[in-house]
DNA sequence: CGTCGTCTTGATGATGTTCAATGACAGTGG
DNA sequence: CCACTGTCATTGAACATCATCAAGACGACG
């Protein structure tokens, strides 16, 4: 079982951060040490804790260090819907200058190490470092790609594809930050929490899960997913990767 | 019958990129007068024409003065998948800068009037204009907010809840350009279009927007959506509209 | 050791899909 | 002017997928 140790448990000793935006562009020695030292203020924090709450005026942007975080919202008959996952390396809301009100809730799945960037902060960091500034924006063009593909996913995929996508998804960004390998990652949600994200019920989601492991793909559970065969499971989900890239060839 | 007759039948003459940038920020006269040159330059197109297809490098934006185009992209089943509505005053992609290659096709629905805008020529417009490229900012900030949207739609509502409220976006959409009043607007869409949008069948659609029609909510049909009761529909849909305005109060 | 949350499984039923056939309508060419 | 054609809308019937309800098992934690 692997245990969330700083600074990821199989990879380069990189901040996260650097590590993802470094997948979207080079960044000079300097502008990786500006980036590291965001994760000085970390903060550990518990699971299903929201930190950005629906209607509240943001005040700071919130950099996940480790651990899942999402976006959602519930609907007036309490049914939750995620619309995004926030892993480590991931910069939740880099645009917060142009909100006034938030329209959607962040908030943790499972027990994560969190840091707060005041507005100035990040500000001052994308003006000192233009190769910052650009990795940031084709990041967040990588994030409007995958809520898109999100789309896709819930709008014309049966529930074993959206379950398989969604763990495809996990998997290859969870690599580019270290967090995890071919064999697999941990994984710190409930089937309630995968129910909610791909607009299935929590019952549905356990029986894809069992066919998943009877068809010899991945085997979830344990708050961890162990790969079978990833091949077998991308050709399920029909898994272009490139969107997670969209600025590279 | 309404019949698209420049610049909008009902409200301001005025260029509807001015009209949608103007509600994501004040622009200056000049501002004003350099958007609406960007519509001389604009060519009248078929119904059902791919303007930027998935795979290729996009040269140039597409601007989108008259009639309705869309994101989508299409599975190896064949079943498409509508990502994102373009209506007039909708540019698409201010970002093509970071973009090497599409991951969806941008194709029309109806006949539409659109313009192709240069790189260089937007790049220019926002380096001399900061105000648009502060309105620019701000409404790609609300098409994000409408993605979400559009996850949630998919994902935890039903059939008749799907379709009003895309009808509901729709209309709020097409009023700020003029080209929708509180009676109703003019949709060139085929049924299979509100599918592959909502994630239904055709023939499911169908039988929702009867449903409608027999509760005196809305009429959809000819090419035209006539609203009967605004607020029954927009209360069936739970619609916020305020996720087309994230940066207001 | 009891309690709570989560996972698991079965039974039942609602919601939405698929297949098929018909009707309405516009465009086309004779 | 009228048949011919194709697209779209509409409806019925059979079916599949997935949700809901309910109950038990399992494990973590006080």
């Amino acid at each position: 079982m692997h245990h969330p140790g700083p600074p990821g448990p199989c990879g380069h000793p990189l901040h996260p951060v650097v590590r993802k935006l470094s997948a979207y562009g080079p960044l000079k020695t300097e502008e990786q040490a500006a980036l590291a030292g965001l994760g000085a203020g970390g903060q550990r924090v518990d699971g299903r804790l929201d930190l950005l709450v629906e209607g509240a005026a943001p005040d700071s942007a919130v950099l996940v260090l480790e651990g899942i975080a999402c976006r959602y919202r519930h609907r007036v008959s309490g049914a939750r819907q995620i619309t995004a996952y926030l892993l480590p390396g991931d910069l939740c809301d880099p645009d917060l200058v142009h909100v006034s009100r938030m329209t959607h809730t962040v908030g943790t799945l499972g027990p994560c190490r969190v840091a707060r960037i005041p507005r100035e902060t990040l500000a001052g960091l994308t003006e000192r470092h233009p190769g910052i500034a650009l990795a940031l924006r084709r990041a967040k063009l990588a994030e409007e790609e995958t809520t898109r593909e999100w789309v896709m996913n819930v709008g014309c995929r049966s529930a074993i594809e959206r379950v398989s996508h969604l763990l495809c998804e996990l998997h290859a960004r969870l690599q580019t930050v270290g967090w995890a390998t071919s064999a697999g990652y941990d994984l710190p949600l409930t089937q309630q929490d995968l129910a909610d994200t791909t607009g299935l019920s929590n019952v549905h989601v356990n029986r894809t899960l069992r066919q998943l492991r009877l068809m010899r793909l991945v085997e979830v559970g344990g708050k961890r997913v162990d790969i079978l065969d990833l091949p077998g499971l991308q050709a399920l989900a029909e898994f272009q990767p490139d969107y997670l890239r969209p600025a590279d060839g």
